[in-house]
DNA sequence: CTGTTAGCGCATTCAT
DNA sequence: ATGAATGCGCTAACAG
């Protein structure tokens, strides 16, 4: 399992045991066909009888490159993530890089000691999921490096590629699967001047608009999370003429909007029908079985690796922004509204 | 942001730019005392001026440690371990150590690329988190470098700290809370001969004794998901005699029990209370607001930080097993049980 | 305090 | 097909 004095075998230890100098170890190593397999075969049993691996700190050093690219997530707690990052990695494994995660956002500010670790490791690009608040660091970083975002808004740098899912298109297939049910008094919760919230609230307002429901549009203010969802939703169910549908920004919002339905006698989806987005586990469990925009994640991550190579063999090309049009997973949370009193 | 021709600035550069020796420059990197002022800010100068920042590969090549410990986490789907890791990262952190993620699970299967990532990348000791596939190759890594598991089973090796939590008394909890409540018809939802299943099992049969509920001991098996508790709470409560309260194995088959409740018009809690496990962020949604117990994370995250550093420092001394003891984080879930018929 | 020298483990010329 | 020499960027042990 070590060297003789207790160090890792290198590859010196191997080449002495095969009776080999180090160069054809490293050649068998790296799979040279330039090797004969009676050299190979001894140089094989001698690293096996060693426990020798290659140390890829020193190979690293040597060829100038890592193969390693660092992916920063927004909020790990949220898991919608999770299908975005299994297929940028599995793209990337396929040629031969390596995916480093690290946890992006510190109390509402960029954790800039992440950046400095990947650039320090010398990664040889960099990918940010989720929308981080924006930071000089990080941009800077993404200046220096091949990079890419995904799901993300705020950082389209010129040098930087980006796939994003189509919130217009998103808020669109919600407000018309609602509008086809009957609904006409349709609300939304989230709203805000910045990122996924502006984009989502103007592709409602957008979609609204151009099914002829202008009269219609209500916006309550609410952050990614059930309570806030669950405030906005009273609020809208409280007033004069509450609306029989609403859309949320996102599925951490409609979980509110559920529970705030519930606690008023509110039957979803008899009386209130809910749509939320990004499908995230949440939507599907059966318990909650939320119609929710679905944003096609594993497609969003194959192509930000697809573009990460790419941009890895170009160079600083201008940056392309990639929309992935979502779709709309119809669950239980959403059916006709109730006849008009 | 670059050297002279394209390629990264190097300590040379730094030290030809400041008018200094290499050494001087390493020094004043790695903020030794011995250097004069004077001399300190001209380096720091010429270095910002450059935009250099140490390499870390060639650092780590030459010190003979990475100053880097993998994390191999079962799951990422699930968050439940979210608390874990960013204890586990703040301690180590403090200890100027960086901390890397891997995935564990493929398919049920344990996923030997990531172990081997790890070793390639000279990972000075490794933690598992959550229960895995026992695999070989992962007994073999653990055993040689530093290691530690943390919430898991399955890998107790004779040179490996162990921190979980203590599944005999978290359930014991479970069930005095619902005695105290007026329960005696309890039943546990789990099973399975291996890992925490098995453990929270015969937790749950201890207590049971203890109490002097023998007789109304039954166990339906199901696993980490909604599905299987659905169908495990269908079973028991579509029987003769059903409980009046369900502990689960964890949260999620606690949302399955939730839903089987709910489609069949059971009442939670005033028909069936149901107790969870591991308190995920999933438990604290006020539209569930599942009673459920809390492993406190945080502390084992935080404790396996410790005892791997001290493993580092230490060498290979037999490996600590740790207990810590859960709470019961009491919601909605429960309450007295229906009265007699 | 500062500069010089020698590797760390490996890949990559060049010679055979 | 194989082996010897060179250097990646840095730190550590010295010698000034």
């Amino acid at each position: 399992m070590s060297g003789k004095d207790g160090r890792r075998p290198t590859i010196r230890d191997v080449a002495e045991r095969a009776g080999v100098s180090k160069s054809l170890v490293s050649l068998v190593m790296r799979g040279s066909a330039q090797v004969s397999p009676a050299r190979r075969k001894a140089v094989l049993d001698a690293a096996r009888a060693l426990g020798y691996r290659p140390n890829s700190v020193a190979r690293s050093l040597v060829e100038g490159r890592t193969r390693t690219v660092g992916v920063i997530v927004s909020d790990l707690r949220n898991p919608w993530y999770v299908d975005i990052l299994e297929s940028f990695r599995r793209v990337l494994h396929g040629d031969g890089m390596r995916v480093l995660i690290g946890a992006g956002e510190l109390e509402h500010r960029l954790d800039q000691t992440v950046v400095e670790a990947f650039l320090d490791l010398r990664v040889e690009a960099l990918c940010v999921v989720g929308s981080l608040p924006f930071d000089p660091v990080l941009a800077d970083a993404m200046g220096s490096v091949p990079a890419v975002v995904a799901s993300s808004h705020g950082y389209e740098l010129p040098t930087v590629d980006s796939v994003v899912n189509d919130d217009v298109h998103g808020m669109r297939l919600a407000v018309e699967h609602l509008v086809g049910l009957g609904h006409r008094r349709i609300a939304h919760i989230g709203g805000g001047a910045a990122g996924v919230f502006q984009a989502r609230r103007e592709g409602y307002e957008t979609a609204m608009r151009a099914l002829g429901l202008a009269e219609h549009v209500r916006v309550e203010r609410c952050e990614n999370d059930e309570q806030t969802g669950y405030a906005a939703t009273r609020r809208l169910l409280g007033c004069d003429d509450p609306p029989t549908a609403i859309v949320a920004v996102n599925d951490m919002a409609c979980l509110g909007a559920v529970s705030a339905a519930a606690d008023l006698g509110v039957d979803v989806p008899a009386r209130l029908s809910v749509v939320g987005y990004d499908n995230t586990p949440l939507a599907g469990t059966s318990h909650l079985s939320l119609t929710s925009v679905d944003p096609r994640n594993p497609e969003i991550g194959e192509l930000a690796a697809r573009r990460l190579l790419a941009r890895l063999a170009e160079g600083g090309a201008p940056g392309v922004r990639d929309l992935i049009s979502p779709r709309l997973a119809v669950r239980r949370s959403t059916g006709h509204p109730p006849a008009d009193r």
